[in-house]
DNA sequence: CGGACAACCTGGCGGC
DNA sequence: TGCCGCCAGGTTGTCC
C-alpha cells in the first residue's frame, strides 16, 4: 500500500487509540515478519513501555516508546489497525503480528504479501539506513533540491524513487510529480534547468499533499486504520490512466516500463526533451 | 556507480 | 469454470 500520503494517514489514524497506551505483549503469528530483534527479545523488551508519540519517517510509522522505537513497514500490503477488548473481531486470515495494549486491546499488523515488518531499536538509522530530505518538510526546499541533483545524471523517475535522495515518495507519487511538473520520467536530471527544478520542487509536495488530503490512495490493499478506504485514487493525473485523457491536453496517457516499475505519463504534457516554451 | 534482475509472497485480473 | 501468465503501492542483494 505505502507511501507517504499512506502512511501518514495511518500515523494519525493510530494517534487517538495508541497515545499514553503501554504494551504489555507482542506474539509473532508469521515470524519473518519480527524483523529485530529476534521475536523472543522483542516481546521482553517491549513490555511495559508507553507510546509517547505517534509519527513517522519516510514510509516507516514510528511509534516512540518509553526506552525504544517501535517501526513497522507496510512495504506493499501491510495494514495496522486496533481492536478493543469486547469488539468482536472476524478472524484475519492475514494476520501477521499482534501486539497487546494495557486496556486489553490490540494493535493488530496484517499483510497479505508478507512483505512487511516490524524492529524495535533505540537507533532509528540502525532500521531506516540513510535517508533523504523529508519533502513535505520545511528542510525542504528548492535549494535543497538543486544542491542534491549536483553532479547526478540519472532518469528523473528512478531518481525519485530512491529513498535516500527524497524519503517517502514512491511509485504513484513520482508519477504524478513528474506529470505536474512537466518533466518527462527519462529526462536525466543534469538536464533539470532551474525552473524546471523549482517546479518539480513544488509538485513533489503539491502531490504528495494532495495525497495526504485525500487520505492515501486505495487501489487494492490499503485501508485506514479504521477499515475505510482512502480517495486519493480519484484524483490521480496519470498513475492507472493509461488509455485515458490526459486531464490537460487529452492526449492519451501512456504507460511505459521504467527501472522496472509500470510509469505512467503524458507525452505531450511530458516531452521527452527540454521544451522551449513559447508561453 | 549504475543498471538489470531475481527474491521475498499472495491475490486479482485478463486471455484462452 | 479452470488454468496460465502477468501485474501489483517496496526494498535488498547479486552480478556485470
Amino acid at each position: 500500500m505505502p507511501e507517504l500520503p499512506e502512511v501518514e494517514t495511518v500515523v494519525r489514524g493510530l494517534r487517538t487509540p495508541l497515545m499514553g497506551r503501554s504494551f504489555v505483549s507482542m506474539r509473532p503469528v508469521w515470524e519473518r515478519t519480527v524483523q529485530t530483534p529476534n521475536p523472543a527479545e522483542f516481546a521482553a523488551r517491549i513490555a511495559g513501555q508507553t507510546v509517547q508519540d505517534v509519527t513517522r519517517r519516510a514510509k516507516f510509522i514510528v511509534l516512540v516508546l518509553s526506552e525504544d522505537l517501535l517501526l513497522v513497514h507496510l512495504r506493499m500490503t501491510g495494514r495496522l489497525y486496533v481492536t478493543q477488548a469486547e469488539a468482536q473481531h472476524d478472524a484475519d486470515r492475514w494476520l501477521r503480528v499482534v501486539f497487546g495494549l494495557d486496556d486489553g486491546g490490540e494493535l493488530r499488523f496484517s499483510d497479505v504479501r508478507k512483505f512487511g515488518r516490524v524492529s524495535l531499536t533505540d537507533r532509528i538509522e540502525a532500521i531506516t539506513g540513510p535517508l533523504g530530505p523529508e519533502p513535505l518538510s520545511a528542510e525542504f526546499t528548492p535549494a535543497v533540491l538543486h544542491e542534491r541533483l549536483q553532479n547526478r545524471n540519472k532518469p528523473m523517475k528512478p531518481l525519485l524513487l530512491d529513498q535516500t535522495f527524497i524519503a517517502g515518495v514512491g511509485n504513484i507519487y513520482a508519477d504524478e510529480a513528474l506529470f505536474r511538473a512537466g518533466i518527462h520520467p527519462q529526462r536525466r536530471s543534469a538536464s533539470l534547468s532551474h525552473d524546471d527544478i523549482v517546479r518539480l520542487h513544488g509538485s513533489i509536495q503539491a502531490a504528495l499533499h494532495d495525497g495526504v488530503q485525500h487520505e492515501g490512495a486505495s487501489i487494492n490493499w490499503y485501508r485506514k486504520v479504521d477499515g475505510s478506504k482512502g480517495n486519493s485514487q480519484a484524483h490521480f493525473y496519470v498513475y492507472g490512466r493509461d488509455g485515458q485523457p490526459c486531464r490537460h491536453c487529452g492526449h492519451p496517457i501512456e504507460k511505459m516500463r521504467l527501472a522496472q516499475r509500470g510509469t505512467h505519463y503524458c507525452p505531450v504534457c511530458q516531452p521527452a526533451a527540454a521544451t522551449i516554451d513559447a508561453g
